[in-house]
RNA sequence: UGUCCGAUGGUGUAGUGGUAGCACAGCAGAUUUUGGUUCUGUUAGCCCAGGUUCGAACCCUGGUCGGAUAA
């Protein structure tokens, strides 16, 4: 079976390699480059470190190695999606879409298509129900990824293998070390991946500049202060806004007046919501239900959190809808909602919150 | 103009003679493959000038500024 490893360098791709090997397997590695330096220069991603311990691991482990290059489309796709998002008011998510178009998309098209499966670093697994491949969760429920994977579909969920799935972060770190490898004691990659050491904040004000606008207690109705741009906030975020007297959150925004609507306090029921509404949500397999109709109970996620929330999906014509047991803080429009079944070992699908 | 009240870190406030606290904001770090949340740490202050006192944010006098009120 002929395998394409995607390896960054960091400590989970590494062992991926490990264990490929120890499984019999004979994987060819790539590396994707994808941090682009734009016409400002504001894209940087330093890989310098990253292709050195890839090269490495291939070394090390006797594997083929190719350095690949997916900048234009990374581009095209993330980068300007998260540009287009943000302006539009929307809460991206840049990673989800690297796996869904980059890591599983172009990436297939180009070199993937070549090999029968293309293994990762993602702490998540697969599951066979009924002969169909399912996405399911990782054996360490605290680093499962399956979140940032919700919006691939089946024919990508079959070809993947995640190889340190059934690992703990701890085990993966053990054998990181046991095994020498020059990863063992990096820290664990975060951020968006684009933005290298560049500020987000900066990085907006780079594409969409400031605009002042007012800040207006929702309750109470008076304006409280001024923002530079309602691009610079998240709904459910805390920091950035400067108010006294607080804590004060961001709980709606009005694109066209460029107003940020906040609320006051530790605990106001306008900062949580019970009910996420969801645009065109799929199922990555299919629908384990059957002719999904009725009400369903569910876990799911509105962000990469270390829990699963426990909700009912409903379909109402196009849209689904969560109506989560607890109340949650922090529903913003333009993630993704992503759908788990009951005892959340299956990661079923995911659609954009409206 | 008279009278009264107030003046404490960026903001809002504790502290009525004995080491100036708290909250929010800010900053830093932890957590986190999305700017989110959360957690930890930290910066920064007694309007000014005199006086009383061993010692003053606190008491007294004057000034400055803000608010209220009277004509």
């Amino acid at each position: 079976m002929d395998i394409a490893a995607l390896v960054s360098g960091g400590v989970d791709s590494s062992v991926t390699i490990f264990q490929l090997k120890e499984q019999g397997f004979d994987p060819t590695i790539f590396y994707i480059k994808i941090g682009m330096e734009d016409e400002h220069g504001y894209i940087d991603c330093p890989s310098e470190e990253d292709i050195e311990i890839t090269t490495y691991i291939a070394r090390k482990y006797g594997c083929k190695f190719e350095i690949v290059s997916l900048h234009e489309e990374y581009w095209e796709n993330v980068v300007s999606y998260t540009i287009e998002a943000v302006k539009r008011g929307l809460t991206p998510n840049p990673d989800m879409m690297c796996n869904k178009l980059i890591k599983f998309g172009s990436f297939e098209q180009k070199w993937g298509k070549d090999f029968d499966k293309i293994s990762t670093g993602h702490y998540a697994t697969t599951s066979l129900l009924d002969g169909k491949t399912y996405l399911s969760t990782a054996k360490d429920k605290v680093k499962d990824q399956t979140y940032f994977l919700g919006q691939v579909n089946y024919l990508q969920v079959n070809k993947l293998m995640f190889p340190i799935g059934n690992l703990l972060k701890s085990e993966v770190r053990e054998i990181a070390s046991r095994e020498r490898l020059p990863s063992a004691d990096r820290k664990d990659s975060q951020g968006i991946c684009f933005l290298g050491k560049i500020d987000y904040n900066d990085f907006l004000k780079r594409y969409l500049g400031e605009k002042p606008g007012e800040i207006i207690d929702l309750e109470t109705g008076k304006t409280v202060g001024e923002h530079k741009g309602y691009w610079f906030h998240t709904i459910g975020q805390r920091k950035g806004l400067g108010l006294s007297g607080g804590p004060w959150f961001v709980v709606k925004k009005d694109i066209d007046e460029n107003i940020l609507f906040v609320s006051n306090g530790y605990d106001p029921e306008t900062q949580y919501g019970k009910v996420v509404n969801i645009a065109g949500f799929q199922f990555i397999t299919e629908d384990i239900w059957g002719d999904f109709s009725d009400v369903k109970n569910i876990k799911f996620k509105i962000r990469h959190t270390p829990e699963f929330t426990e909700g009912k999906l409903t379909k109402i014509n196009d849209i689904y809808r969560i109506e989560s047991a607890e109340k949650i803080q922090g529903i913003a429009p333009g993630q993704f909602a992503v759908i788990y079944d009951e005892t959340a070992t299956l990661c079923l699908g995911s659609g954009m919150i409206i």
